[in-house]
DNA sequence: TTGAAAGCGTTACCAT
DNA sequence: ATGGTAACGCTTTCAA
């Protein structure tokens, strides 16, 4: 409204607050940053001009100076699936501990996304730590040489650190167990759109394979509650003979958790359930979700611990070391 | 081990690059930058001294000369608090869609992890957006003159812009449906451990009022699945007489579902809950939980439309403006 | 097409 | 206790 109308507000400098109190920029550096060697008077004169103009420091001015602060990119697939959420408030915690921060990107599940995001994160953060689903050329294309660790990804190449989810023994008993209860048809709900086919499942064939029951009762299912309660139809539909469903993640568990309830089956009776995550979720529905658990806190700790010693030029983690596993927690749902 | 040990490896500046091509600086910055006025051959013998060396520019030099980048600091109690992820993820994308970046800090709901998140934060982000306990002086004195959206929160002084949650009419309603449905033993889990009653409290107070029911059958709870169900039990073995129960929030409504199963009370036929927030959780339990429910993505994205206002200088918006308010949402559970 | 020079805003070092 | 000067690493004029 006229008044606000104007020129662009020239930034506030160190040199205005200087001028203003009529000192020079380093006395002015000096009171801001509270060190010693300075009147006391002097300081208040200066802070209160500083307050004055309104002045702020150029974090960039500063960070070029003294070359102390750390910030990592975090990329999510969704923060709104608990799964990745509770992976990030893992990073975040183990990135507080040090002191560094982390800047957030959301690509939802987009792989054009990914690919944006990338050329962003690669001028303004440090390092990347973060699940990614586009080629590793594009990977290293737009992070040049930018410390990276992948997250539930099998790097090609020496060019990326990555942490790896082994679930291969937690559903073999998750497999084991509900032959045990004396299921032999079990499904499973993988994850859907994706090229290959999804470690989970593989571990999920093999199980099956080693205890001789059909593993190719298999339906895909979009990763949300509906996905799983419509991937959980679909399935029904084509092997009605099913009475036991194993699935991609819990969340698609909590979908078919539901639809069960709907179709009027009831869970473990009449479909047993069993999950993969091992999300604080899976203890809030009815019955409980068993699920093949991974521990969250860890996997984002020890991302961030890597791409940590990748920093400082410690010595790295090996592949070793850098691998969550997953284990059978069973609860209510089988 | 001997080899990686040493004196801290120099930066690898554009100079290095210039001097590794036979260029010079401005050279190197235009092949990096993809200017038109550099010959092809050239631009490829800096690309490729640049990778070789493994050259990465600064950030901060790189933001000192444009200034063109802006970063937010969302700063949020809990992000495991489905409740905040969903403001979280909201505010993410508002950011992402002006091209800003986001710093996600969890306080982890303590005040002093404000006032530390405050002292890194003031000299890291451009803008602060996010859920405070503190003090407003507290508030002030490490955030000096920085744009400032508190949510949730009543600012005194007009330091502050603020985002008000207005659940006055929401609350009624559901105190209207829950009388209408013959309730008239209400009771309420409210927030535990903070001074004041919560807002929501006073609400559902004057609701409760305006209907002739009473008001004072309260219990706390704290703000977790757990907390509901302790709180749930806490309040029946205090008022057993209570038929329906309104909760802080939908957190605490789930594990009052919870444990209202455990206590063999069926909802809503022994037990009317509803909640508080709306979150997409509440469409997963069962039976599905009715709320006075928010419009989070709103939320967010109102959050980040008014920080950037106070920071390019346009007109902020109006208090009035700067308002979500809840309504009720039916579902099963009451 | 390329290079030289001038900043960007701050802090560190060395005088005074 | 305070100020001058020189970095920090990059991009943007302007000149060649």
């Amino acid at each position: 409204m006229g008044s606000s109308s104007g020129s662009e507000p020239r930034r506030v400098t160190i040199h205005d607050v200087a001028r203003s109190a009529g000192v020079s920029r380093q006395t002015v550096s000096r009171a801001l940053n509270g060190k010693d060697e300075i009147e006391v008077s002097t300081k208040q004169r200066v802070l209160d001009a500083a307050r004055e103009l309104g002045y702020r420091p150029s974090r960039f001015a500063r960070g070029l100076v003294r070359q102390d602060t750390t910030t990592i990119g975090l990329v999510v697939p969704d923060l709104l699936n608990p799964f990745f959420t509770e992976v990030a408030a893992a990073a975040l915690e183990a990135a507080r501990a040090r002191g560094w921060h982390v800047v957030v990107y959301d690509t939802a599940d987009r792989a054009a996304e990914e690919i944006g995001t990338l050329q962003v994160i690669g001028t303004q953060v440090d390092a990347v730590v973060g699940y990614f689903s586009c080629s590793e050329d594009e990977l290293d294309q737009f992070t040049r040489g930018m410390p990276m660790v992948l997250i539930d990804r099998e790097p090609r190449t020496a060019r990326f650190s990555a942490i790896r989810i082994d679930g291969e023994e937690g559903v073999r008993a998750a497999v084991a167990h509900l032959v045990g209860r004396g299921h032999t048809r079990i499904g499973m709900l993988d994850q859907v759109g994706r090229a290959a086919p999804s470690p989970r499942r593989e571990w999920f064939t093999a199980a099956a394979a080693a205890h001789g029951v059909d593993a190719g009762l298999v339906a895909g299912a979009a990763q949300s509650a509906d996905g799983g309660g419509a991937g959980l139809r679909a399935l029904l539909a084509e092997h009605p003979e099913v009475t036991a469903v194993f699935t991609f993640n819990d969340i698609v568990a909590v979908g078919a958790l539901r639809e069960a309830r709907r179709l009027g089956r009831s869970v473990p009776r009449d479909l047993a359930v069993i999950g993969f995550d091992g999300l604080a979720l899976g203890a809030l529905v009815e019955p409980p979700l068993s699920s093949v658990a991974l521990d969250t806190r860890r996997l984002g700790a020890l991302a961030i611990d890597q791409v940590g010693r990748l920093l400082t030029g410690a010595e790295p983690l090996e592949a070793a070391d850098l691998v969550v596993r997953a284990e059978l927690r069973l609860a209510g749902s089988a």
